[in-house]
RNA sequence: GCUACUGUGGCUCAGUUGGUAGAGCAGCUGAUUCGUAAUCAGCAGGUCGCCGGUUCGAGUCCGGCCAGUAGCUCCA
């Protein structure tokens, strides 16, 4: 790299430097104008910094505003930022009145260098590197977005203090484009987007991360469920309906009731072993197992792929639910595969290639990346059933199986599954944050657990590899992903409602009402706009409904005999019969065009 | 679960220092039959999230609950 792009804000090293910098920055002008407040950390992250603040008042927005003012000052003060380090005890001299900075040089490994900054009257504990000067910093273009509560240290059972988020960058123009760039995101969420467009609603008497799915939403999922369930049929796999529900014993014998019983819907005392006890279902697998259990197998019934449009419950906190991104009852598209050690890669590879021929179908595998999912060997016994064994060999088979299907990952520690490591596909949405949309798991733990043995070719009994898999994931998740993929515009053959017919006046209805007669006997979803309003308010709430192909009919077409449909992205698609018009249609929802 | 903020008719919002609710859009009725972003008139719709307290009097103040938002912690 050039001299010239070291120093550029295109390189993320020096964008962390920056940001980081931005942060000390911050930091001195809380502790100027409120001295009071005590110091905890203030990272540069992917998209900006933040400060972590233990103050005895909340920060409201008058006082954001005041800081901001005086980081302005701060940078165009142009202080001289200087490194020095100091032995362990004249370290906490130092930071004497900083608890929590004391708390980190404690921390500290002996021999480790203790180094500070130092930019005008302001010192704090930090590594490095920064910038040499607060005048590299562009004062008015720093903004402090928010402000919320965040733990010390990350850890829920210790205080909760106040972070503040910012964004900065090296020219006023990149900061205005960003904030402009965020509330377009805004507009794309589908929290707003999909009540507006009345995909889903809550209800306060039903209650927290139970959104009821509105007819446009459950016409939406209904489509993708089919798609689905046809698509796997179509590999192999066969249909499974098991119960919302079974005895505690079930989740004894799967470890759920160890490792999940916080996330379960529990019916009746956990713990009067005298009274039937029974949880609502928070994963399919120990009930999809039952399938398998039905009778003795031979190696020859495997792999068996058993699939199942499945209603789960968990009971998340209720801070967690949003939306229909985070949601206490949910159907996924899951499915568990019982197969010989030696299918194990082959399958793994079909799973694979139904996960990205979904997620590529509807549009979405370009906003996704990979995460290998492994367990934490630093904390092994409380979350994680199995041995470290187990664990290091499961993750080293799943480790050569990816990088034979040369797959990019990141890795994640500690977001394994109880049972085993998961390849989970990470959907990016427009805020930036990501989330899981689709897991493929490998697990040799719970086949043992119920005894799913079979008989193989010697006749010697043995264990099978089981994998767990989505193939689209959480349909309401996805329904809200896809909600904000297309800004609500749903490609034609996903969305609840496919064609409106706009009669121009009364004369036109008959017209009208035979024509999406026609079309829904196709199976295409067609309305007619019935009401007594002008053309051009029927077109505005058609466009705004995002229906995507509406058609105004008038004398004019009536007096021809044709059709004059208008994309809602393509414009006007000119007069044709309505034959064509069904051809046309029948092309675009049958090769699923993502438009 | 934690911290902060929010909660007025389906939606977007008004509501002055506490004196018992307004508007636009949507809806309904009537008129209008008008070819590409809002036709006219009228009507109806709210125990101001819920419960309790302070007060002669609370949408406005206090407390508790419920729900929503952001983030943390968890997770599909």
């Amino acid at each position: 790299m050039s001299e010239e792009n070291i120093y550029s804000f295109e390189n993320p090293e020096y964008r962390k430097t920056y940001w980081h910098t931005c942060s000390h920055v911050l930091a001195q002008a809380v502790k100027r104008l409120y001295p009071e407040v005590k110091l905890a950390i203030g990272p540069a992250i992917d998209n900006g910094f933040y400060y972590d603040f233990d103050a005895p008042f909340n920060f409201s927005q008058e006082h954001l505003d005041a800081l901001e003012a005086e980081m302005r000052k701060i940078c165009k003060e142009k202080l001289k930022v200087e490194r020095f380090e100091l032995p362990r005890a004249e370290a906490k001299a130092l930071m004497k009145d900083e608890p929590y900075k004391l708390e980190l040089i404690d921390d500290l490994p002996e021999g480790e260098t203790i180094s500070f900054y130092k930019q005008g009257e302001f010192t704090d504990l930090c590594a490095g590197p920064h910038l040499d000067s607060t005048g590299r910093i562009k004062g008015n273009a720093i903004k402090l977005t928010q402000c919320c509560g965040a733990y010390w240290r990350g850890d829920s059972n210790r205080k909760m203090l106040q972070r503040i988020y910012a964004v900065a960058f090296p020219k006023k123009e990149e900061l205005d484009a960003y904030l402009e760039q965020q509330a377009e995101a805004l507009k794309r969420d589908h929290n707003k987007l999909g009540r507006e467009l009345e995909y889903f609603t809550t209800v306060d008497v039903i209650g927290q991360g139970l959104p009821i799915l509105l007819p446009k939403g459950a016409k939406t999922i209904q489509v993708l469920q089919r798609w689905v369930e046809d698509e796997e049929a179509k590999r192999g796999y066969v249909l499974t309906k098991t119960p919302f529900m079974a005895k505690r014993d079930l989740y004894r014998i799967s470890g759920h009731w160890d490792h999940y019983r916080d996330g379960m819907f529990i019916l009746g005392d956990p713990d009067d072993e005298e009274k039937d006890c029974y949880a609502l279902r928070p994963m399919t697998c120990p009930f999809q197992y039952q399938v398998y259990l039905n009778r003795a197998r031979s190696y020859r019934d495997l792999p068996m792929r058993l699939g199942e449009t499945s209603t789960l419950f968990r009971n998340e906190d209720s801070g967690e639910m949003h939306g229909l991104i985070r949601v206490r009852q949910f159907t996924i598209s899951e499915g568990h595969l019982v197969l010989r050690p030696d299918q194990l890669e082959e399958e793994f590879k079909g799973c694979l290639d139904l996960a990205k021929y979904c997620l590529g179908t509807v549009g979405m595998l370009d906003n996704c990346t990979f995460r290998f999912s492994q367990w934490d060997p630093a904390n092994p016994n409380n979350k994680y059933e199995g041995t470290a064994e187990q664990w290091e060999y499961a993750q080293s088979v799943m480790a050569k199986i990816l990088d034979d299907l040369d797959v990019k990952y990141e890795i994640g520690i500690d977001e394994a599954a109880f049972y085993g490591p998961k390849l989970d596909i990470q959907y990016h949405n427009v805020f930036g944050k990501e989330d899981t949309i689709v897991t493929i798991q490998i697990d040799m733990l719970l086949a043992q657990r119920f005894g799913m043995y079979y008989t193989d070719e010697n006749g010697e009994k043995a264990l099978p590899y089981i994998i767990h898999r989505t193939s689209l994931g959480c349909y309401e998740r996805t329904l809200a992903y896809l909600i904000e993929t297309y800004a609500g515009a749903l490609p034609t053959w996903m969305a609840p409602e496919q064609v409106r017919f706009l009669p121009v006046t009364d004369r036109a209805c008959d017209y009208c009402a035979d024509a999406a007669k026609q079309l829904e006997a196709e199976g295409f979803r067609v309305e007619v706009d019935y009401r007594n309003e002008k053309i051009g308010k029927k077109i505005r709430d058609a466009q705004m409904e995002k229906v995507p192909y509406m058609v105004v009919v008038g004398d004019r077409d009536m007096e021809a005999g044709t059709v004059s449909p208008r994309h809602r992205a393509d414009g006007d698609l000119g007069a044709m019969s309505l034959a064509d018009f069904k051809k046309l249609l029948h092309e675009v929802v049958d090769n699923k065009e993502k438009k």
